[in-house]
RNA sequence: GUCCCCGUAGUUCAAUGGACAGAACGACUCCCUUCUAAGGAGUAGAUCGAAGUUCGAUUCUUCGCGGGGACACCA
């Protein structure tokens, strides 16, 4: 819609001015508002076409040309405050728009269909999936969706932290419970560990010889058998994967750490000192130099959610090590291998990583890495989710998953609605998901469980729900057929307030597969679900002898289908009833 | 010490550089012979401070002041 109202605009005003329109904010401004006038005041041809002339005046030009040129009524009426150009779309044209978008699952036909690979938790198989771990999950989940239905190709990623130290050490923890090596203070520990140490036991002591299981085996086992679990979170959660990448697997088994090792070395940007091999940042002239800090990433994407590898490269960012002097790999360099193997091998258009606020630290080295690599490191995108800090009593509450002692996503959501496995499971599913998808992956969340568990039933996503419910209802008692075309006749506010509300959606959608403001779609959610509760109250579909008033009953109609597709995205339930 | 994120209503959070800074919860007033009141109508209530850029700054820049996080041959 917003595009559509562009190029009616751009055709009015003819010439070349970029045309931005957007939605207003209160309804004496219109449905659309437009600061062009604001802009052209400033253009330098245009003063020397038209002379100086103030924002206000200029406006008012735009208007009665957008009036003269408008032969086919696609504004009710424009008009000029304060030099922006207010813009009421006619009820014919909202209506037609609302018709296509019901016919069509894709709204962004003439997309440029990209190829996206979204990696996200990829949580180390060292543990259940703890709360933190859903806001990445929930949102990655919600933004793959979102980016689906822009039109783009996504491959849901999550990769299998197998290899390394921390797999050893895993294996360790098992050992030292089961009293076959010393307790160390670096173990794992937590109830899960003894449970794991229980399934994996007779594996363990049966074991001897050539064949005896030693740290690294035994963790290897322990990861897959977390991974289980984990998977088994996910799915209560509603969170999708298409793809699971094991690091083990398909970049060490086959080499890969090696072959990046050696693409770097071909390229002279290794060095080996105190024996170890390092990667040097800054021997290319320029390559790292500090471009302006103030041009736009190709996606649009505000610097405050995306990491901007360009305001701390060339600040901080120094020789790191590839190959520790015992011979074995740093992470750094299987992150390089795995990039690689996304960028190169298989092609990717743009990588999206979703990572916890612990790693920030570490996007200038990555996103130099793939520079170093020679992939532009405008495919990457890196969101950080801040930490979610959990309260009790008042006082932060420490969260370790190394000493056990957090609070996993399954509690979480069975804090918020209910076992699992009873009848009511979604409901805490759908609160959890709801209230980290309202908030900004930026934002500092505290989490009061308490709190949370009893405002839980005060959770908006129950508002949203609830306002389906209810068109649900009338529906089932209608029983009557309706056509989009019966909304012609509806003409009182909160009717055709509901149907500006609707028409939103598609613009919606398109915007946050440009910027990934998810959380833009849960407020979404709840004006729409404003929108509908406010008509429900003041009209009724239904009259009090039975009879069904059809372009009421269609209104209901096109809201429902349209919630639900916005459920869908969100990954909540649309329930029937409550 | 260096770097990153945050600072908005009593509380938890919003606001592509736009108009009178929005919601939710809490507080206070009203509204159930009506399709589920898990609802609706209304009232009170906020941009950490100081400069700067701009026609216009919650947003961008700089400097303070608070809170959180990261700075390994860990992952």
């Amino acid at each position: 819609m917003l595009r559509k109202i562009e190029a009616v605009i751009k055709k009015a005003v003819g010439g070349k001015v970029q045309v931005f329109v957007t939605t207003s904010e209160k309804p004496e401004f219109g449905d659309y508002s437009t600061n062009i006038a604001f802009s052209l005041a400033k253009e330098k041809t245009f003063r020397q076409a038209q002379g100086k002339k103030f924002p206000a005046e200029i406006a008012g030009d735009l208007v009665k040309k957008i009036q003269n040129s408008d032969k086919k009524r696609f504004f009710e009426k424009v008009e000029s405050t304060g030099g922006f150009v207010n813009l009421w779309v006619s009820k014919k044209v909202l209506i037609g728009e609302l018709g296509s978008l019901l016919k069509t699952k894709s709204y962004n036909p003439k997309a440029k269909r990209l190829k996206i690979n979204l990696e996200f938790i990829s949580a180390n198989p060292t543990g259940p999936l703890t709360m933190a771990n859903g806001r990445g999950g929930f949102l990655g989940d919600t933004l793959a969706k979102i980016l689906e239905v822009a039109g783009h190709k996504v491959t849901r990623e999550y990769y299998i932290n197998d290899a390394g130290n921390q797999i050893r050490l895993l294996g360790d923890s098992i050992l030292a419970v089961l009293g076959k090596v010393l307790e160390r203070d670096e173990h794992y520990q937590g109830a899960y560990i003894k449970d794991l140490a229980d399934v994996l036991k007779s594996k363990i002591l049966s074991s001897t010889g050539e064949k005896k299981l030693d740290s690294e085996a035994i963790g290897r086992l322990a990861a897959a058998e977390l991974l289980k679990q984990i998977k088994i979170s996910l799915k209560n959660s509603g969170i999708e994967f298409n793809n699971w990448f094991s690091e083990y697997e398909n970049l060490h088994k086959k080499d890969e750490l090696k072959k990046v090792l050696a693409l770097l070395e071909k390229k002279g940007l290794v060095e080996k000192k105190e024996g170890a091999v390092w990667l040097k940042q800054f021997v290319i002239g320029g390559l790292f130099a500090r471009p302006d800090s103030k041009k736009e990433s190709g996606l649009g994407l505000k610097t405050s959610d995306i990491a901007d590898p360009d305001a701390t490269v060339g600040a901080g960012e120094k020789d790191r090590v590839l190959v520790k002097s015992d011979g074995k790999p740093t992470y750094f360099l299987s992150d390089l291998a795995y990039h690689y193997d996304k960028f190169v091998k298989r092609k990717f258009d743009l990588a999206v990583d979703i990572w916890g606020a612990d790693h920030h630290g570490y996007v200038a080295r990555l996103q130099s890495g793939v520079k170093a690599l020679g992939i532009d490191s405008d495919r990457l995108k890196i969101i950080i989710t801040q930490l979610v800090r959990l309260i009790e009593d008042g006082k932060e509450v420490r969260m370790s998953k190394r000493k056990g002692d957090f609070i996993t996503l399954d509690e979480l959501i069975e804090e918020l609605g209910g076992k699992p496995s009873s009848a009511k499971a979604s409901a805490g599913r759908d609160a959890a998901r709801f209230f980290f998808l309202m908030h900004t992956p930026d934002s500092h969340m505290d989490f009061d469980l308490a709190l949370a568990k009893e405002r839980s039933l005060k959770n908006p996503v129950y508002y949203v729900q609830y306002a389906y419910v209810r068109a649900f209802n009338i529906l089932k008692r209608a029983d009557a057929e309706s056509k989009i075309s019966d909304l012609k006749s509806l003409s009182k506010e909160s009717e055709l307030a509901l149907i500006k509300e609707l028409v939103k959606f598609p613009d919606m959608v398109l915007q946050i597969a440009e910027d990934y403001q998810v959380s833009r779609l849960a407020r979404y959610a709840m004006s729409v679900a404003r929108a509908f509760n406010n008509f429900y109250e003041k009209e009724r579909v239904i009259g009090e002898n039975g009879e069904v008033l059809p372009e009421r009953l269609a209104l209901v109609t096109v809201f429902k289908d349209i919630f639900a597709r916005v459920f869908a995205l969100l990954g909540i339930d649309a329930p029937e009833k409550m």
